[in-house]
RNA sequence: GGAAAGUUGGGUGAGUGGCUGAAACCACAGGUUUGCUAAACCUGCGAACGGGCAACCGUUCCGGGGGUUCGAAUCCCCCACUUUCCGCCA
């Protein structure tokens, strides 16, 4: 969520950065703000009034240890009238308050100046290229072949034993997952970060603190009998450890990454944009989660991009890296990069990281502030990012790396998966 | 699954109806002392909202919600969670 303060501050500026983001926000700004001064009103008159009451109160008190008992009775009675008047003011305060959240919530975080104008993915902007683009003969095979070939990954076993969208790994294919996991924790500890192992299982409090609830509720797999979520992303867990939490200005900037499962019911989803590993329901993902103070927070972001490039390199594949334009962010992102490989044999992009600053926009929901040098609390700004998602960095490997004697294993993963080739 | 006890500020923890936004200790910040370090001593130290240029003032908050009362951290009801014992079990 937005803050009042930064609304109140500069609706005009703030009107203005969100038609970036394509959100007319002119009616919910006057409104909230509209909203806003009723409450501050009612504040007034009730503060007043509760000042009053517990003046007489502890007079009250005084009167009956004095043994003044007319006096305390005429008191009370006074009291009892006026407390009829503060349930109207407080009625409509509690109604103010959950107007002004509801508005809130409707509204879209602001586009930093960076964030380029557009409506969708094609307006994205190519930020950089990296990494050599391979020749494959016209008889590629795409990676749900090559699975099949060398028997990596059984999609049909795991129809058989969950549904689709839950792929069993088999043998290189399993070590592959396993090796790919070490290796991204092992990178993201080199960096500096903080591992973390969450739960995979969050409660709803969670949910609504990194603000999957209440908007996607049908994205995420519910246990009915305990409710509770299965994770889309360690970003839930992971920045929930902030939530309500006051934190020193000089243990920041917080670096945390963690491995964890992700599951998504992905609902809505079909055709060739699920073939293969290109969609599933349950995958494997290392994320890295920053919390930052505002001046630093630009700084952690670059920092971020270079790690997940690191990645890619390191994987020698084909990669771009690209400016989300305003159209096509997410409701709760300041400024977010994707980072995409090719597929060589898919002849497709595939998106494998997204590195996103959240300002204090999830901050503020999540009540995650710091305590800066004049000791004031300020809100904190979030930041995470993939490093990386497992399937698709599987796909463009299989596909990328194959030759007629097997798959190629680069070079920076062979410590971790023991062999060079998959044949 | 059965039973019991708990939930108070950054931490430990006192507090059973008005003098408690909350003792004490620890942590933290500033200062004094000291050749340095350590120690000692002094002072400060919760958050949100509203009012004010400010000093400051007011209101709310002791797991969450409701109730009793002139007045609730303290009494009553409901819910959530935690811990311990028993049972089951990786």
């Amino acid at each position: 969520m937005l803050t009042l303060k930064q609304i109140t501050e500069d609706k005009e500026g703030i009107i203005r950065k969100l038609a970036k983001k394509l959100f007319d926000g002119r009616e919910p700004i006057e409104n909230v703000i509209a909203v806003n001064e009723t409450r501050k009103a009612t504040q007034s008159k009730l503060d007043a009034n509760l000042a009053e009451l517990n003046k007489i109160s502890k007079s009250i008190g005084l009167l009956l240890k004095e043994g003044k008992k007319d006096e305390a009775e005429a008191a009370k009675q006074q009291v009892s009238s006026m407390k009829e008047a503060n349930k109207t003011l407080e009625a409509e305060m509690k109604e103010a308050e959950e107007k002004i959240i509801a508005i809130l919530s409707t509204i879209p975080n602001i586009p930093c100046d960076e964030v380029p104008e557009g409506k969708d993915a094609n307006d994205n902007v190519v930020e950089r290229t990296g990494g050599n683009k391979v020749e494959l003969p016209e008889d590629a095979l795409p990676h749900w072949d090559l699975a099949k070939k060398y028997n990596l990954i059984d999609f049909d076993l795991g129809v058989k034993i969950t549904g689709a969208g839950f792929p069993v790994y088999i043998g290189k294919g399993a070590r592959l997952q396993r090796a790919l996991i070490d290796f991204f924790l092992d990178e993201a500890q080199k960096s500096g970060y903080t591992e973390i192992m969450p739960p995979t299982v969050v409660n709803a409090a969670s949910g609504f603190g990194t603000g999957q609830l209440p908007d996607k509720e049908g994205q995420m797999y519910h246990t009915d009998l305990d409710d509770l979520y299965l994770i889309p992303t360690a970003e839930v867990p992971v920045t929930n450890i902030y939530r309500d939490v006051i934190l020193d200005k000089k243990d920041l900037p917080i670096k945390n990454c963690a491995y964890t499962q992700c599951f998504r019911r992905e609902a809505g989803s079909y055709g060739k944009d699920v073939r293969g590993l290109n969609r599933l329901h349950e995958f494997s993902k290392v994320e890295l989660v920053r919390i930052d103070t505002p001046e630093h927070s630009y700084e952690s972001l670059k920092e971020m991009l270079a790690h997940v490039e690191g990645l890619v390199q390191k994987l020698e594949l084909p990669y771009r890296i690209l400016r989300l334009c305003g159209g096509d962010m997410s409701f709760t992102s300041s400024i977010c990069f994707d980072f995409e490989v090719y597929s060589e044999a898919q002849k497709r992009w595939l998106e494998v990281s997204s590195v996103s600053n959240f300002e204090s926009y999830q901050a503020n929901r999540l009540k995650c502030r710091y305590r800066d040098e004049n000791k004031k609390t300020q809100l904190c700004h979030t930041l995470n990012g993939s490093a990386l998602a497992l399937p698709r960095i599987v796909a463009a490997l299989l596909e990328n790396n194959q030759t007629p004697e097997g798959i190629r294993i680069p070079k920076a993963l062979q410590p971790y998966t023991g062999f060079d080739i998959i044949d």
